[in-house]
DNA sequence: CGAGTCGTTGAACGGAATCAATCGTCGTGG
DNA sequence: CCACGACGATTGATTCCGTTCAACGACTCG
């Protein structure tokens, strides 16, 4: 889904700086988010303290999808760039949808996308040596060859679940090797 | 969605065996599958060869749902009980949804619940010490306290990324530490 | 200009993967 | 009906690598 609901849901736009939150996981879920300008990372903390990072949801895409007929969002929502964010209040969506057939059919093919995008995620998740994890990550992730890191190498680490320092190590070690080439926020597969 | 599409969709019943598969990755991908009896994992395999158990479809449940618009599947799907798999194509699914709004509606709660258990389950991967996870795992698995091994600890090991081996180790002590109890293939937690 | 965050490197420890071996069980086929 | 083979369950020993703790410089933003 490239657009929103056009004019026919009540919408409201919040500007959201980085590393402000846009929801906190158990507050009452109302509204489905849109990510018109920016990124916004969707982080779940461990009993350990540890932050897990579920999606990465990037300009032009959906977030909060999944709390659609929760209660209550069961994740943190927090900018990783300065954002612009479009929130659309649930009931209206889901009205919107039973009165456009399309437009559900639309949103079960996004959704479905998202799904795989998960297990693709898991498949990383689940390679044991971090090298290996991480050059998964990045093929799996590479455009063209190249990767555009959301905000920082920790927010890559999380997505992967790896220390950050592993992460930093390993990138240098691959970029000694001759494999990747880091150029700002950029990583290039060669 | 607790029922399939009643007699509007042409369906096909298949008896699988356990330890056969439904389908392999890479497979052109034609159906939408509904358990009708057993149990089927959705493997995916690392370059290490590891196996990767990325969701389990219990009886009463659907799989092959995100290849809905996918022109090939992108895991293997293999029975771990003796299996009745009702599959149903995916045009006519797609254009049942089309023709019955209310359904597609149902449909998208479906995959909601989706994608919070694989939420869930990154969650739970990203635990970092074994004993940690395994408990995670339980408790977010767990009915009234208790938790139903589909056919094997190894499923088990491969849905939370860890060595078959862990898995006995860390349950073994969690019993002996009396926090859990395993009995046949369901393991109570205290 | 100071607080907070990210990037980076070092050192040490611990725990999970791995290799290996044994036993039990179940299904299959001769 | 029994033997064999395959696979799951279980336990032991070893190795290794990722986490963790720590410290420091750079940068950004308010």
């Amino acid at each position: 889904m490239n657009n929103p609901f056009s004019e026919q849901i009540t919408s409201k736009e919040l500007i959201v700086p980085i590393h402000k939150t846009v929801f906190r996981r158990k507050e009452s879920a109302g509204f489905l988010h849109y990510v018109k300008e920016g990124g916004v990372k969707l982080v779940r903390n461990t009993l350990e303290g540890k932050e897990v990072i579920t999606h990465i949801a990037k300009k032009g895409e959906f977030f909060s999808e999944a709390a659609l007929f929760e209660t209550n969002y069961h994740c943190d929502a927090i900018a990783i760039e300065h954002s612009v964010i479009v929130r659309y209040p649930n009931e209206e969506v889901l009205r919107f949808f039973k009165e456009n057939p399309e437009k559900a059919f639309e949103y079960i093919r996004f959704l479905s996308g998202q799904i795989r995008v998960l297990r693709k995620q898991l498949e990383v998740v689940n390679v044991v040596t971090a090298k290996d994890r991480i050059l998964l990550f990045l093929h799996s992730e590479a455009k063209n060859g190249v990767v555009k890191i959301s905000g920082a190498v920790k927010n890559l680490a999380g997505q992967i679940g790896l220390a950050q320092e592993t992460v930093y190590r390993q990138l240098s070690a691959l970029e000694q090797e001759g494999v990747i080439k880091k150029e700002g926020d950029e990583i290039k597969i060669l």
